[in-house]
DNA sequence: GCTCCTTATGTGACTTAGTCACATACATCC
DNA sequence: GGATGTATGTGACTAAGTCACATAAGGAGC
């Protein structure tokens, strides 16, 4: 049950969609919801794991992967603030186990709701509804563009689309990320990633150095993102 | 509107849902829903179509693919009887663009009701609206796993699945396929799938023809496919 | 400052996959 | 039985992934 005022407004701010839902519904949410916090690199869901609650985001940043049989990974999507694990939602409405992995890329809080809540509130609340939805579709639309992604863009193209959209998250042309990062994000493997950023750094289109890559022409970057 | 008995007989057979559900959801559903036909090869949604309707499989096959800019295709899931273009119902639902090809493998008969409806039975049948959650979230996962594999699984096991696969589901040892079938099934290129083919010929576990492959030993084929 | 240690990165040699530009083979329809 | 369209074969090349290492960069502790 959450109660104080702060909070409740905190968790309005971050999920709109409580604002136009019905006032039975929000008072049940707030009745059924608690406040958890998890620190960096918690473990939130794992592979064959049956999910009991479903958690909200209301701070931080959950990074949903698959992990491959030789130990290689692939990102399937990144939750923010606002989103919840619709995967879980997604297996909870279902009764499916999870399929992936998920795990806290920084320190987090989240409001969590019982699995028979997200249910029953299905039928109760179309504000509800229509956010789960529209979260489920989302993801549903990310993982289809990985599909594609993997199956068909170059790896130094996804790279240089990496690069540049991790320079514009950070609001700095210098980022933080290690070769093994960007290869476990993008399903490939660290050695492919080096070879390409070498590349691009002798063309002076970056600058590498442990743990961190600067960018220095992102404007040529973006022409290499979007060949083809 | 569907009133024919035999028809709506046909209809409770291929979505056993209905069984179970609300007799008020039944009656409406009957009454808005129409039957439509469609012949093999009919393009069924295009990628950024906007879907009026929601189409529920009677009869027959559909294949959900994506298109390369190269030409190449990757088929992300497949839809039989009982199912429904869920990728569609998730677009209705959170006024989404389609994000991908839909085109039927063989004649079709669908059931199709009304955007509007679709939307409205969320709110006022359990049963409608896990019919519906239970094939998005089945579909989420096919995607899912559709991504590991081609990230992480060598196209040579994946040949070998999909060779007993068909065979399994055509009740024959010979099955009727293209290279180039393969090749837009897995999302790989017809040469690399006629040389892998050839390779399984050569050692004798499958013999190939114009339009045609054998499987000789299809023990073989299995061990291959779940090699990793 | 200097060592130790962990983690990050570099590299060559090799295998697997995808591309391109063709050549050939097969089926069937007049 | 030749023409035509589709299916398949092939070599040469580029891109990507794997393996087995070597090397280097930075922090912890002294």
């Amino acid at each position: 049950m959450i109660t104080e005022q702060s909070l409740t407004n905190r968790i309005t701010e971050a999920f709109p969609f409580l604002r136009n839902a019905e006032p039975d519904f929000i008072r049940h949410f707030f009745q059924r919801a608690s406040k958890v916090s998890l620190s960096e690199g918690a473990q939130i869901c794992s592979e064959g794991a049956e999910c009991g609650s479903l958690a909200l985001l209301l701070e931080g940043r959950v990074r949903v992967y698959k992990l491959g049989e030789t130990g290689r990974e692939i990102t399937l999507y990144r939750l923010g603030v606002g989103e919840s694990c619709i995967l879980t939602a997604s297996c909870i409405l279902s009764h499916v186990p999870f399929p992936a992995f998920a795990v806290s890329e920084t320190a987090i809080e989240a409001v969590v709701v019982p699995v028979a809540d997200v249910n029953r509130w299905m039928g109760e609340s179309a504000a509800w509804r229509e956010y789960l939805f529209g979260l489920i579709s989302g993801r549903f639309a990310d993982v289809i563009s990985m599909v594609e992604e993997v199956a068909f863009r170059r790896v130094d193209r996804r790279i240089a689309a990496l690069l540049l959209k991790r320079s514009i998250e950070g609001g700095s042309d210098e980022i933080a990320v290690t070769h093994q990062e960007i290869a476990s994000d993008l399903g490939s493997s660290r050695e492919v990633v080096s070879r390409i950023l070498k590349d691009f750094e002798t063309a002076r289109h970056i600058k590498v150095s442990r743990g961190h890559i600067h960018l220095l022409n992102s404007r040529w970057l973006r022409q290499k993102s979007e060949e083809f």
